[in-house]
DNA sequence: CTAGGCACGTA
DNA sequence: CGTACGTGCCTAGG
């Protein structure tokens, strides 16, 4: 029988230590919440663990700042800031922590952590216990005996003192017992003690090796000496409450005795939740790895791997019909195996999982007319619940076999995005790993691909049915998820509707007039060819690369000696902005060369790769993507159709191309006018705003009347083009210096623009505050539909940092807002459209704005359709305005 | 061949 | 020292 070792941790004193630590940068999880404190706590646990192999272990933690100290002394620890908030939430995740590692931990009122460690010291200690206190509290120095060593942390490092009586005596000149005498004579600034003036630990080790202890003191204080005897003198009485104060309670009455807190079982599913909540992977490993639990030897790995295991279906003796009879109704995870390009795809093979582990797989290239067709049925049977990660490349893919989808209830990667939004990729193998504890083997996306060769069959069904199983599991995890962020509604009525609409749309691909691409490219090169040829000779007939920004540095800067421009990274900046700055100090005719040739290059290499895109059928097929942007919106690649030129001339030319398709009447665009100005009357109740919206027939112009206060015919252009610049900067979180500089005036004269603004506006201003106010505690901010984005960096001490996210909370509500509406639009006119049995379709989102290719004879209706539904797809405090036109190119349906 | 920086198009 | 994106080129690294 090994000789029994109770460990006991004081949590506040280890916590702290940890959260001062370590960086709170860098231990956050996606959903803003700090861990470093916890990690560092965990990884102090762990370490005491291995090194101590306590039999017994408890920790204590303060319950509130009141205890019957702060009755006698209200300012005891009075000194003692504000905890800081990233601190506070994470003493629950260490007490989670040991709950699910099996270690009590004590919470009591009225007293503090120490008292609770003083008296299991004590009950430890008459037991014959070996005692060891974790703590960083001097005041358990009293408990130290033979048989109690308190443990110390050292400065920095992890390490912790043993604090052994010699250990104190070596260190203090004081034996335990006296110990909390010298405490009370020094005093202790961290608990708002004052000492005697003038006496440090020196001095009264000298006195407490003389007289004994405090009592012997007192009764020969006439004896002492000088300023120190004087001092001691006239603040004995501080020493003797001092002394109250630092004494530990070695008898509160605790819920548990110590021969009750051995080391109990790991919680292994609720270790597993709690550790992937605070995505402690390594911790995890380190904590199964330690030898402290009982891990049941050939045990699950994970809570999820302890999930049934994947039996597999052969299609061969009718197995798929086998699994679709036995899991009918049930919600199914479901994994194309295929490939999408240009809005077009193929299938080769299709996984289905249910969540008992059974799974099937079709190849589609070899399965049996019978098989393909009862998986085709159930496909597109709407009553067969579906969960697909990336349903939208699916139907692609479906679609090139001729197989529709129904029923699809959930999609992993956008539930992952609803809840991640900030996260860069939601690969399954990733989410899979985060979420349910391990990766997919690692038969890479390229095993799609070439790869595949080298695959054995088997290998590839097995890898399909892993996906569908993996895809199965995540569901109900991100469904929890979803409801915790009140987001589940946002996955059903609004981000799934949206992915069958861009299936369609991306099929539907867009027209565009090659020759016209193609001669505009031409003409561009020549005009590109021409001023090159303008700025070398500008040179002197020096070749620089013209598209190299380090080329032209040198040039400018140094063999010209240009003053210099913005500072970059690698240098100083050469963009169109510095440039024409420069060209207006030098007049230099190369620089004039310079921007003419970027202009016309940038639009020549835009519309090459444009050209490069265009499919068989003639269209360009873009690829929305529903995943990417932080704030809500969809992107669009392969390429952008979101940002095709509209501001030059040479731009529209360019927009010009974009045709009406054959079979179709015409190009219809609808956009709202000014819907990030009106989300922002709405959500800032602004009265001025909200009036200015109802009246005015120039927002701008209106605003500008009544910031300078004259009357709207008053207002010229240039006011006009200030308040407009202010109205759009507050969206991006506009600092002074910002308008200053875009609107090329004094900081001072900005300054005071913006104050006349919020003057007049000041419910905006109350309401930008307001936003990130809020944010800061809540951790997120929130569109009018619910949509959240995490900002844990908005209580980041590093400035640059913290300001970002303040930029980040003031316009993702807003940006957010806009692409909720238009989402909820283009689910409105499609359904629109579809119920009046139109053949005209939606072919474009460029943010607030639908392009629709018209059918015959549907011109006036669909108008009124766009109008109507786009208009209505919210209830605002303001109009929601919308413009439509047409014509057979894009360029011709701009209004 | 890839990653980062720069520049620039859109809302 | 204003948000959100995608893409092309150049350059430096492997």
């Amino acid at each position: 029988m090994t000789e029994p070792v109770l460990l006991l941790i004081d949590g506040h004193s280890l916590a702290f230590r940890a959260f001062y630590a370590m960086r709170p940068d860098g231990f956050m999880t996606q959903s803003g919440q700090h861990t470093n404190a916890v990690f560092g706590f965990t990884n102090a646990l762990i370490k005491l663990l291995q090194e101590h192999h306590p039999t017994h272990v408890a920790a204590a933690f303060d319950k509130s700042r009141h205890s019957f100290r702060t009755d006698i002394y209200p300012d005891y620890k009075g000194t003692r800031g504000a905890t800081p908030e990233e601190f506070k939430g994470q003493v629950p995740l260490i007490q989670e922590v040991l709950k699910v590692l099996g270690i009590r931990y004590f919470e009591e009122p009225e007293v503090e952590a120490d008292d609770v460690l003083a008296t299991l010291a004590t009950q430890g200690a008459a037991e014959g216990m070996t005692v060891l206190v974790a703590s960083g509290d001097r005041d358990t120095f009293q408990l130290v005996t033979d048989q109690v060593t308190v443990l110390y942390p050292k400065q920095g490092a992890g390490e912790m003192s043993l604090m052994t009586p010699e250990a104190i005596t070596a260190k203090y000149g004081v034996g335990p017992a006296q110990y909390p005498d010298l405490a009370a004579l020094v005093g202790e600034t961290s608990d708002n003690l004052p000492g005697v003036p003038g006496v440090g630990p020196k001095t009264a080790a000298k006195w407490l090796q003389l007289y004994g202890d405090l009592a012997g003191i007192e009764s020969h204080q006439a004896e002492i000496a000088g300023k120190a005897g004087q001092a001691l003198r006239e603040h004995f009485d501080q020493v003797n409450l001092n002394r109250r104060l630092n004494r530990l309670v070695p008898d509160v009455a605790l819920p548990a005795t110590v021969d009750q807190l051995t080391v109990g079982e790991l919680d292994r599913a609720g270790f597993e939740q709690l550790f992937d909540l605070l995505e402690f992977d390594r911790m995890r490993q380190r904590v199964l790895e330690a030898g402290i639990w009982q891990i049941p030897a050939g045990g699950p790995a994970s809570a999820a791997a302890a999930a049934p295991p994947l039996t597999r279906f052969d299609t061969q003796g009718g197995g798929l019909e086998r699994f679709l009879k036995g899991h009918q109704g049930q919600t199914i995870g479901v994994d194309i195996a295929g490939q999408v390009a240009k809005g077009q795809g193929d299938a080769w093979g299709v996984g289905l999982a249910a969540t008992d582990g059974q799974a099937v797989y079709v190849d589609l290239e070899a399965a049996q007319p019978a098989t393909d067709q009862a998986l085709q049925q159930w496909l597109e049977d709407a009553v067969q619940p579906k969960v697909l990660h990336d349903a939208k490349a699916g139907r692609h893919k479906l679609a090139g076999r001729g197989i529709g989808l129904q029923g699809v209830v959930f999609d992993t990667a956008l539930a992952a995005y609803l809840c991640y939004p900030d996260q860069r990729g939601y690969d399954l193998s990733d989410l899979s790993e985060r979420h349910l504890g391990q990766p997919l083997k690692a038969v890479s996306d390229a095993a799609q691909g070439e790869l595949e060769l080298d695959l054995e069959g088997d290998q590839v069904e097995q890898e399909g049915c892993a996906r569908a199983y993996a895809i199965g599991r995540l569901e109900p995890v991100l469904t929890r998820q979803l409801e915790d962020r009140h987001a589940a509604g946002l996955l059903t009525s609004l981000e799934l509707p949206v992915s069958r609409i861009l299936v369609g749309m991306e099929a539907a691909g867009i027209g565009v007039d090659t020759g016209r691409l193609e001669a505009l490219s031409a003409e561009l090169q020549a005009r590109a060819d021409a001023a090159q040829a303008e700025a070398f000779a500008a040179l002197g007939g020096d070749q620089v690369n013209l598209a190299s920004p380090k080329a032209l540095q040198e040039v400018l800067f140094e063999r010209l000696g240009m003053p210099k421009t913005r500072k970059l990274k690698t240098g100083y900046s050469t963009d169109a902005e510095s440039l024409a700055e420069l060209f207006a100090k030098t007049g230099h005719p190369f620089l004039a060369a310079l921007l003419a040739h970027r202009d016309v290059t940038k639009i020549r290499q835009m519309i090459d790769t444009l050209i490069g895109t265009i499919a068989d059928d003639g269209r360009i097929h873009t690829t929305f993507q529903q995943t990417v942007a932080a704030t809500g919106r969809l992107s669009s690649a392969e390429p952008n159709l979101q940002n095709i030129p509209v501001r030059t001339e040479t731009g529209r030319q360019v927009r010009a191309a974009f045709v009406v398709g054959p079979g179709f009447e015409a190009l219809m665009t609808a956009d709202y006018s000014q819907i990030e100005m009106r989300i922002m009357a709405h959500l800032s109740q602004d009265a001025g705003l909200i009036d200015a919206f109802r009246s005015g027939e120039d927002l701008h112009a209106t605003m500008a009347a009544r910031v300078f206060g004259v009357p709207a015919a008053r207002v010229t252009p240039e006011l006009r083009g200030r308040v407009k610049a202010m109205s759009y900067g507050l969206a991006y979180g506009l600092s002074a210096f910002g308008l200053s500089r875009q609107l090329g005036i004094g900081p001072r004269e900005a300054e005071s623009l913006m104050a006349d603004y919020f003057e007049r506006f000041g419910g905006v201003k109350a309401y930008l505050e307001s936003v990130v106010a809020k944010a800061r505690i809540d951790g997120y901010t929130q569109t009018i539909m619910g949509r959240r984005r995490y900002l844990p960096d908005l209580t980041s001490d590093n400035r640059m940092r913290r300001e970002m996210a303040e930029r980040m909370a003031l316009n993702a509500p807003i940006q957010g807002s806009a692409a909720d509406i238009i989402k909820v639009a283009m689910i409105q006119v499609d359904a629109a459209l579809t119920a009046a049995g139109a053949k005209s379709r939606l072919l474009l989102q460029v943010h607030d704005e639908l392009v629709v290719e018209v059918a015959p004879g549907e011109h006036a209706a669909v108008a009124e359709l766009l109008r109507r539904e786009m208009s209505a797809a919210v209830e605002l405090s303001v109009p929601l305005e919308v413009s439509v036109g047409s014509g057979p190119s894009w360029l011709a349906a701009a209004h």
